[in-house]
DNA sequence: TTGTAAGCGTTATCAT
DNA sequence: ATGATAACGCTTACAA
């Protein structure tokens, strides 16, 4: 049987109230029995009670906040879902969830939205712009002691508790494979990123990269564009691909926009319609599943995204120990048409 | 904040006891006092709360029994993986884990066995044979009071608690919708199952014939072979398929022996090698998958398929409720070579 | 049949 | 700085 608060007291001959705070560091503990609990909590291997943890835990009450630069994003339907089932779940944990959607990349709107939500937080999930300014908000909030989990997408030089989302790379990597698989191998290859100012649009495109040098000696890339992750954008720009590369049969779409490229492929490609890979299996996706258009697309489970970071933010709430990875990276699952079929 | 016992009891003036005694059906109540405390539970939407249940069910101790067919067979090594972290889980909740393998599918050896494992069990987990004895045996222990959770594989006519597992028809759509694209869409197939005894192999069969017939025009099935599971078997009736059938270019691998098929494609097809999909990415699997020889597999997660239904046998010795499906069944995930780099 | 009280592991509060 | 005690929600042994 698993090893208790109450064992190590009578073991070490303190009090149990004493053992909780050598524990937790809460302090106010001397030197000698600080050393003496966590010496014999040691040697027994203790491990907290979660049931315990959790009983007690629901005298308290925690507000987490998750703020989301989703809106127009339909990948972040899923993501609200998993934030939703979270927070039912903790509810009997008395913890509250306050939602924030918004619109847009703007740096500084963002931190401005991060101070006023964060007043009464415990702690704040949340999508970064990977900007100095959003780090410095992060750590601000890290150091008046509101931990900050990012998801989806990461950003640099913070302190954030850790990033639960994509992996970005390992995802361009599948997609180039499954293209090798799609096209037997030879392929003139169009690249349709989001923006070249997004990491994790840059980490997919090297993922795939390093897939295509190794392994696929008969793709070459006519050429790499944008979308701005905007659908009408990539309709003007795959148009323009397309008539200025007629040898292109295969494209990879790295981002949003989806939609937009898929017109201009029926639009102007009815006859020979390249392979196309993409990401994210939302419904307008699906639907181009559907019509054959699309042949696969790479889902990184959104729905795990938004519900882990919220859990993430009140396991440490709970226990003060950070998370054991640094970044809980998502697995990259291959869909196609028939995955969805009943 | 969740509803509780307590605040039942005050406000229907009985004690907590009672309200005990009626939510979790332990008799002894007057009629009067029972329909009072279920109506006013249903009114408060009362849910018992999980770290209370599991706290104060520490006093007890449960042995959970798992029992597979499973020896020989590397897909259950992940299986076994996934019960082992669903035991150390739960060790804090007092259950402990008896695991037993065995090999083959005898079906009296196998209910011998339940009958002695099952002695001071308080739940089984097992891998059935779709036979009438092991029906007869499952609803046996179900009457004595240990509940049966059927695992990877169901059986029909028993009063098992639930299956968890593979979603087989779901399996051999995706299967056929992978070939379709591996394919281009025109092929000569030839399908190697396991057993026309085994009814997840049927079953697959099935969701593949349905995918093909609605949207593979240009597949034409060749030759429908077993392999009884085994990789000399397999090895031989994929030798003599391949010579009877020297237009088939695709397989579909319903079932284990894939290493023999792949090496009767390697002997006899060097030349032009057919596409391949199969089920279970395993060691061997993943291998034949870095050297081109299986294009795709299919996975239906081993690992979840033990820790659920571990967990899900604790969880009804817990509440004493079924849990809300009768069958809870995996994804079926498409996996290639670039699946598992890094 | 019904109620009471103790206990599961952890934490917070109040004394000392 | 330290210890004692009560509380979180639920179960159960025992008393009435």
């Amino acid at each position: 049987m698993a090893v208790t608060i109450k064992q190590i007291s009578e073991l070490s001959g303190v009090s149990r109230g004493t053992v909780d705070r050598v524990l937790n560091g809460r302090g106010h503990v001397s030197p000698e029995k600080d050393a003496l609990v966590r010496q014999v909590a040691k040697q027994l291997g203790y491990q907290p009670n979660m049931a315990g943890k959790a009983l007690a835990a629901r005298k308290k009450s925690y507000t987490i906040g998750v703020l989301l630069c989703s809106e127009g994003n339909p990948f972040f339907e899923e993501v609200i879902r998993g934030v939703r089932a979270a927070e039912k779940e903790l509810a009997d944990f008395g913890v509250q969830v306050r939602l924030h959607t918004r619109k847009g990349y703007n740096d500084v709107r963002l931190a401005e939205e991060m101070r006023t939500l964060a007043k009464d937080l415990h702690a704040l999930v949340l999508t970064p712009v990977n900007s100095p300014l959003i780090a410095d908000e992060i750590n601000a909030l890290t150091d008046a002691g509101t931990p900050v989990v990012t998801v989806n997408t990461d950003i640099e030089g913070s302190r954030r508790l850790c990033y639960i989302g994509s992996d970005y790379a390992a995802g361009g990597r599948v997609a180039c494979g499954m293209l090798r698989l799609l096209t037997g191998g030879t392929a003139h290859l169009g690249i349709l990123t989001g923006s070249l100012k997004v990491l994790g649009h840059n980490q997919r495109i090297a993922g795939f990269r390093e897939v295509m040098k190794k392994s696929c000696p008969g793709f070459t890339l006519s050429e790499l564009e944008t979308t701005e992750d905007d659908d009408i954008i990539g309709y003007e720009n795959a148009k323009r691909m397309l008539h200025a590369n007629p040898e292109i049969d295969a494209l990879f779409l790295a981002a949003a926009g989806v939609y937009g490229v898929c017109r201009a492929v029926q639009d102007f490609r009815r006859e020979s319609p390249p392979k196309i890979v993409c990401f994210d299996a939302t419904p307008p996706v699906r639907e181009l599943m559907q019509a054959n258009i699309v042949q696969a697309a790479i889902d990184q489970q959104p729905f795990r995204q938004g519900y882990d970071s919220v859990q993430t933010a009140y396991q440490y709430l709970l226990t003060g120990t950070p998370p054991k990875q640094d970044r809980i990276l998502m697995e990259n699952q291959i869909v196609i048409r028939e995955s969805f079929l009943r």
